[in-house]
RNA sequence: GUGGGUAUGGCGCAGUUGGCUAGCGCGCCAGAUUGUGGCUCUGGAGGCCGUGGGUUCGAGUCCCACUAUCCACC
């Protein structure tokens, strides 16, 4: 399922094999939370852009349209026309995202809708079938993300609970898998180390967790606002903890820095909202660092926004002509902000693959940062 | 032509019985944003308060004239 090609310091290049298709990592998944990426992007873009897998949300697919009209539909995949990976995110995240409205118990997490405000009731199980009706390519357990702030006694029992979660999610995707009726019966449930900003209660969970001989393990509550140095250094220290013959996720990270200085500190996966949602604000990525297209400077700029970018929106269209469309707030502005930003990242990781199967990617990653420190004011 | 209303940063407006460096929304300029509520947040620039007189210790606020504009009526 999971093979590491090559290998240059702690930086890895593997084959991620899944009934959806083979990711070659290290990857970047695009994300579109509602099944689909915000900026009217369809999933044939996706293809376009070399997106190998794209990730949804368990809990905004519950709310609406409701996981049981997906499956009715025949699953995530036939919904959204899309038939590559498919890693759906547990919704546990929203646990710390939508704090101010929800309620955790050990039975799982009383939410209120942000769409309708009516009660919602998640927990390990909830999550496994929601996930199951949506018949992604890997579920994610059911955890909470504790604030980077979050006390240490809280920190360490909620680590607990966490485990706790996900032994309960991981029997209850085994019994789904076996019904007849399951959308995608080889489903396969990730779970994920927390532990806040304490490597010592970051580095127990991963030992434990990694026992339940999982398909793949995540790093999740990181970057939510602790300094970088603090989340490479977490890095350093749990990584080795994790299996090195699975995928190795880190949640929501990043900018192509972060991106760079977690793959040579073994990480496989990434995904981050920056590049859909930069992109539909006009913070655009180039190898030379950032465009902010909203920027007057760029009133009159009749070059694409990145020099050499192949991308559907660098082929044709001027920095000025996608600045007067964001201004206009005309949809097709912020699409070809994203339709970029995506295809960046997506590229990104193809060089960094390449750089690995060519042994030099310490070399290539020295010179993009450089590269991506430089201003971009010309 | 007559009567009445209104004139405050690019636009739309607040400005209490006249009282310290005239506010707000939008827009504009710049910056944040890391398992996405097509958001949100943080800064910044920009005003001789229509013009000219007057009353007062002090006028965006009161008085007069003028100009512009809106409404009603001949």
């Amino acid at each position: 399922m999971y093979r590491v090609l090559t290998v240059e310091g702690s930086a890895k290049r593997s084959v991620f094999k899944t009934v959806h298709g083979t990711v070659e990592t290290p990857a970047f998944m695009n994300v579109g939370t509602v099944a689909a990426i915000k900026g009217a992007v369809s999933s044939e873009d996706l293809k376009e852009l070399g997106c190998q897998i794209e990730l949804s949300n368990t809990y905004h697919l519950h709310v609406r349209p409701g996981d049981e009209v997906i499956k009715k539909l025949g699953g995530l995949h036939r919904f959204m026309v899309w038939d590559r990976p498919i890693l759906t995110d547990s919704g546990g995240f929203q646990v710390f995202s939508l704090a101010s409205l929800r309620k955790i118990k050990e039975e799982g997490v009383y939410f209120n809708s942000h769409i309708d405000g009516r009660k919602i009731f998640m927990g390990p199980e909830q999550s496994m079938q929601i996930q199951s009706n949506l018949g992604s390519t890997i579920a994610m357990a059911f955890d909470e993300c504790p604030s980077s702030l979050a006390e240490r006694d809280y920190v360490h029992a909620s680590v607990d609970r966490t485990t706790r979660w996900l032994i309960r999610c991981k029997d209850e995707l085994a019994r789904l898998n076996s019904l007849p009726d399951t959308i995608n019966p080889d489903q396969l449930l990730f779970g994920i180390n927390q532990g806040a900003v304490y490597p010592d209660i970051r580095i127990e969970h991963a030992k434990t967790i990694s026992e339940l001989d999982l398909p793949g393990y995540a790093i999740g509550g990181l970057a939510v606002g602790e300094p970088n140095e603090v989340m490479y250094d977490i890095l350093d220290r749990v990584v080795p903890y994790l299996p090195k013959d699975k995928p190795t996720y880190l949640m929501g990270v990043g900018t192509p820095v972060d991106i760079l200085e977690s793959v040579s500190r073994g990480v496989d996966i990434f995904d981050c909202v920056y590049p859909s949602r930069n992109g539909r604000h006009g913070h655009l990525y180039t190898h030379h660092g950032t465009v902010r297209l909203l920027n007057a400077k760029y009133e009159l700029d009749p070059r694409p926004i990145e020099e050499g970018c192949n991308c559907p929106c660098c082929r044709k269209y001027s920095r000025a002509y996608v600045r007067h469309l964001l201004k206009a707030k005309e949809m097709l502005g912020m699409r070809l902000c994203v339709l970029h930003n995506l295809y960046f990242y997506n590229r990104l990781m193809q060089e960094i693959r390449d750089a690995l199967d060519n042994g030099c990617f310490e070399s290539f990653k020295r010179g993009m940062l450089a590269s991506l420190a430089e201003d971009n004011e010309k």
